[in-house]
DNA sequence: AGTAATTATAAGAATCATTATCATATGCAT
DNA sequence: ATGCATATGATAATGATTCTTATAATTACT
């Protein structure tokens, strides 16, 4: 149930917005882009528009459902905002993303900010490479 | 003298590609956008295009001479590759960028991929914040 | 140096991701 | 149910980057 979400960050419960909520919720459709939401949410017969899919994810950003992220390759990527943070392993060849959370890096992070004079407001940690299937292996 | 490093590249020594190298070689010319150094040379009176800048700078990537990140706010930022590698910290307010080298981080990223059967090729780590300078720093 | 073959350039058109406009439609408090 | 504020979808607009093409510059070979 995710309207007591919406309500509380000032967003009226739209068709919409609740379709794109759903979209996200499910396992296997985290770290998605705008495009991916609107195509698939069209071939399940849904009838929303492309600046409506934009539109909702800024907001749902602004209102910390959701939380964007800048791969390489042009489009934004977003994914529910479920509390723990984490960062992303991406492979290139097949585009798999594991998500992973290292304290230790974390906290040296912070350290090395410290050192610098700086107050980090947020990080981006992104590891590209191949991962272990057998087809990204090779080469 | 860089028309060594173009030739050893297999391109052709140019004014654009020699004028392009010479402004990132200068110390406060490092982490560029295109348009950076599309307006940079014009000012200094080149006739260069636009096109070519991002044309040129997609060549050096490609043979090594310069590096591209992706900070936030759209635009691709470009430096010479110096050879060691850094991460880098950047103020959300001034925009300095402020370079660093963590090998404890860079042990537990090659460990963590380790771990997942990744095999890395690269990485982006981008600390976002505040810098030390007293107008960034309130707020 | 002179010339040919090759490759690069500038300008502008085209493309891709994203955002803005606006007339219509919908959600929600009354 | 009604009215108003807000949201939507279609499309135009924008910003960054790439493609196209006719012209120009560089290199290889005399
Ligand atoms: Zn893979
Ligand atoms: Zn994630
Ligand atoms: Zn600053
Ligand atoms: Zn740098």
């Amino acid at each position: 149930m995710e309207t007591a979400d919406l309500k509380k960050a000032g967003l009226k419960v739209t068709l919409p917005r609740m379709k794109i909520l759903e979209f996200l919720e499910v396992g296997n459709h985290r770290h998605q882009t705008a495009e991916d939401i609107y195509k698939a949410l069209l071939d399940a017969g849904e009838e929303i528009g492309l600046a409506t899919v934009y539109r909702v994810l800024t907001q749902f950003e602004t209102a910390g459902l959701v939380n964007r992220h800048h791969f390489e390759g042009g489009q934004a990527v977003f994914e529910l905002n479920q509390g723990g943070h984490h960062d992303h392993m991406v492979c290139v060849k097949c585009g798999r993303v594991v998500e992973f959370m290292d304290q230790v890096i974390e906290d040296r992070q912070k350290q090395i900010a410290r050192d610098n004079g700086f107050e980090i407001t947020e990080h981006s940690l992104i590891l590209y490479g191949h991962c272990s299937s057998p087809e990204c292996k090779k080469s």
